[in-house]
DNA sequence: TTGTATGCGTTATCAG
DNA sequence: CTGATAACGCATACAA
C-alpha cells in the first residue's frame, strides 16, 4: 500500500501539502508543486484509504439501502422484481454521487441499526419497509433517510419519501384504454388499498371525463388467496363476456388472468384485450406480452439519492414527497374495438 | 458515539481490558470484571467504528462482489436473473460469517480495482467477468478471488471457482424426460459452446445409456438471432411434429418455443411436452408453469463466501473447482406418453 | 490480570 | 505557500 506520507517524502514535501493537493485546495500549493504532486499520484498509483478518511471525518460517504422483501426465494413477488431492479440502479445512482452502498436485504431494523452506527452511515434508503420499522429506525438514527414506494401518512423530520404517481398512472391506463375504442371495460384489483386504491381513483377518473356512466360498477374486487381467486374467475364469465377490456393493478394478476380465462376460452386479446401495471418480467415474459404502465424505477433511485446526498449535505430539499410519472408501455395484450 | 474509552472510563479500567472483553480473550480477563464489562456494553450501546477497526488491522473483512451483467435494463437477459438472486444469496452468505459486501455492477475492472485498494478488499468475488477481466484483476489484486459460474480453462494462483454441474443438469433432464415415457425428443439449444454444450453432453449420456440410437441426430442448433428463430420455428415444424419431447438449454428458449409453436398449432404439453433449463422467473410466470432444471444459485453463494473466507483466513481449500448439482423441478410442461 | 504506549493513514488546526 | 502536530477509535506488543 502506498500512503501519502510516501508520495510526501519522494516529493520532498509535507504530507499536509500532499493533502491539499489531492483536496485541489487551489491556491494553498503553488501550481508548479501541485502539477508535480499529482504527476506523482498518478504514477505511484496512489489510492486513499477510506478507513482512514472515515475516521478522519466525521462523515462517512456510506449510505444503507435497505430492501426488505417479504418472500425466502429472490424474484418470487412482485416487490422483489421491482427491488431487484432497484437494486441495480441505486448501485449506479449513489457511485455516480461519490458515495458507496451497503445493502440489507431481509434483515431486522435491528442488525441495520448496528451497522448504521459502526460505519457511520451518511444516511439511509429504505425501500418496503414497514411503519414500525420506519419509525425505530427513526427513532435511533439521527440522520436523514428516503424511503420509497412507502406511502407515508405521516411526515416525520429528516424524512423524504420518493413514490410512483399511481394516480396518474391508473389514468394514463385508462385513457389509453379510451382510445383504443375500449368502452365496455373493467377495473380489476384484489384489495383497494394503498396503491391499488389510488390507480382505480386515477382510472376512474379517466372513465369519468369520458363521460362513461355508472363509473363505479366498473371496479371489480377479486379473493386476494390465489386459489380462490382462480375459481373466481368461472362464476364471472358471464360479466367478463360483456367486457371489451380488462385494466389489472399489476403484471401478476393480468398474466395470471390470461392464462386462466385463455383456459376458459377467453383468449387475450382477440376476445379480451388486458392491461397491467408494473412492467416488470411478467409483463414480456407473458403470451401475449403486456401492454402495462412502467414504473421508473430508475428514475425513483435517481431522486432518492439526489434527495439523499442533498439532505446529507445540508441542502435544503424542496419537495419531501415527490411522485414519479409513468407511462404507458404497448405491446400485444391490447386490441382497438 | 461511544467509544471503548467511554466504556473504559465509566468501568475505571483501561482501553486494553475493555478489548480484551470484546475479543473474548479469556483468561486475560477475570470473569467478573469481564461480565460487568460485558453488561455496559450492552446497556451503553456500544458498537466498535469499523473504520478504526480497519485501521487498525490489516484485513478488511469486506468483500467486493462484481456482477457484470451484459443488458444495461435489470432482470432482461437470463444472466441478469440469475445475477439478481445470486446478489440476493450472496448479501445473506457474506453477513453470515461475518463479512461485508461491496457491490459493483456493470462496472469497469479498473474502478474494481481502484475500491478494492481503497477498501482494501480481504477478496473478490465474480459473477459474469471475462477472461480478460479476470486476468486485469489477478494482475493487480493480490488478495484471493472465486469467480461463479466462469468456467476457466486455465487455474490461476489464488483463484477458486464454483459453477454448475451441466453435464449432470443435462443428464437429469433427460432421464426424466426417458422416464415419462419420452422416446422420440430433441435437446434444442442456440449453440454449442460452454454451458450449452455440457448440457447437451449429459443430455446425450442419458440417451445413450437408454439404448437409443442414432443419438447425434437429437441435437437441434437453432439461429442465435431471435427474429431468425423465431422465423426458423415454421420450417421446423415437420420435423417437430415427429417428437414427443423438446428439451431445451434455457427457460427462455423453452418460454419463447412454447409461445411460438402454439400459434402454429403445436400446444403444450397436449401435443408436445416442453422443458427448460435454470429455473428463473420465466418458468414459473410462462404458461404452462415449466418443468426445468433449478441451479441453486444458493447454495454457489453459499459455496463461494465459504471458499473464499477459507482462503482469506489461511485455511486450505481441498477443491478449488466446485460443480454444484442440480435438480429437475416438475412443472406443467410435460405430460407422460 | 491489568495498564501504558504506539501505530494505522488521513484530515485539520495553527504556526511559520 | 508550506510544515509540524494533534486528533480520529481501535488493537496490540510490551511492561508492570
Amino acid at each position: 500500500m502506498i500512503r501519502i506520507k510516501d508520495i510526501a517524502e519522494r516529493a520532498g514535501v509535507s504530507t499536509t501539502t500532499v493533502s491539499n493537493v489531492i483536496h485541489q485546495k487551489e491556491g494553498k500549493v503553488s501550481p508548479a508543486l501541485a502539477a508535480r504532486i499529482k504527476g506523482m499520484i498518478q504514477e505511484m498509483g496512489y489510492v486513499p484509504s477510506l478507513s482512514a478518511r472515515m475516521l478522519a471525518k466525521e462523515d462517512s460517504h456510506v449510505i444503507g439501502v435497505v430492501v426488505n422483501c417479504e418472500a425466502e426465494e429472490p424474484l418470487r413477488s412482485r416487490k422483489d422484481l421491482l427491488a431487484a431492479s432497484l437494486v441495480r440502479y441505486l448501485e449506479t445512482a449513489i457511485r455516480e454521487k461519490g458515495y458507496y452502498m451497503m445493502l440489507f436485504t431481509r434483515r431486522s431494523m435491528e442488525e441495520v441499526l448496528q451497522e448504521s452506527r459502526a460505519w457511520n452511515f451518511d444516511g439511509v434508503i429504505a425501500f418496503g419497509i414497514t411503519r414500525e420499522e420506519l419509525e425505530h429506525l427513526r427513532a435511533a438514527f439521527p440522520k436523514p433517510v428516503v424511503t420509497i414506494d412507502n406511502s407515508l401518512e405521516q411526515t416525520y423530520s429528516n424524512v423524504c419519501q420518493v413514490g410512483t404517481d399511481d394516480f396518474g398512472g391508473g389514468r394514463q391506463i385508462g385513457e389509453y384504454l379510451l382510445s383504443q375504442g375500449h368502452r365496455k371495460l373493467l377495473f380489476v384489483a384484489d384489495n383497494d388499498r394503498g396503491e391499488d386504491h389510488c390507480r382505480w381513483l386515477g382510472f376512474r377518473e379517466a372513465m369519468e371525463a369520458a363521460g362513461l356512466s355508472d363509473v363505479d360498477s366498473m371496479h371489480l374486487l377479486l379473493p386476494e388467496d390465489r386459489a380462490q381467486r382462480l375459481e373466481a374467475y368461472a362464476g364471472l364469465l358471464p360479466l367478463l363476456r360483456q367486457q371489451t377490456a380488462l385494466c389489472f393493478c399489476s403484471d401478476y394478476h393480468a398474466v395470471e388472468a390470461m392464462n386462466r380465462l385463455r383456459e376458459l376460452g377467453l383468449r387475450t386479446p382477440e376476445d379480451l384485450s388486458v392491461t397491467g401495471f408494473d412492467d416488470v418480467v411478467y409483463a414480456w415474459v407473458s403470451w401475449p406480452n403486456l401492454t402495462t404502465v412502467h414504473q421508473c424505477m430508475d428514475e425513483k433511485a435517481r431522486l432518492a439519492v439526489e434527495m439523499l446526498t442533498n439532505m446529507v449535505s445540508g441542502v435544503s430539499v424542496e419537495n419531501c414527497d415527490q411522485k414519479v410519472p409513468t407511462y404507458v408501455v404497448e405491446r400485444d395484450s391490447v386490441r382497438p374495438v
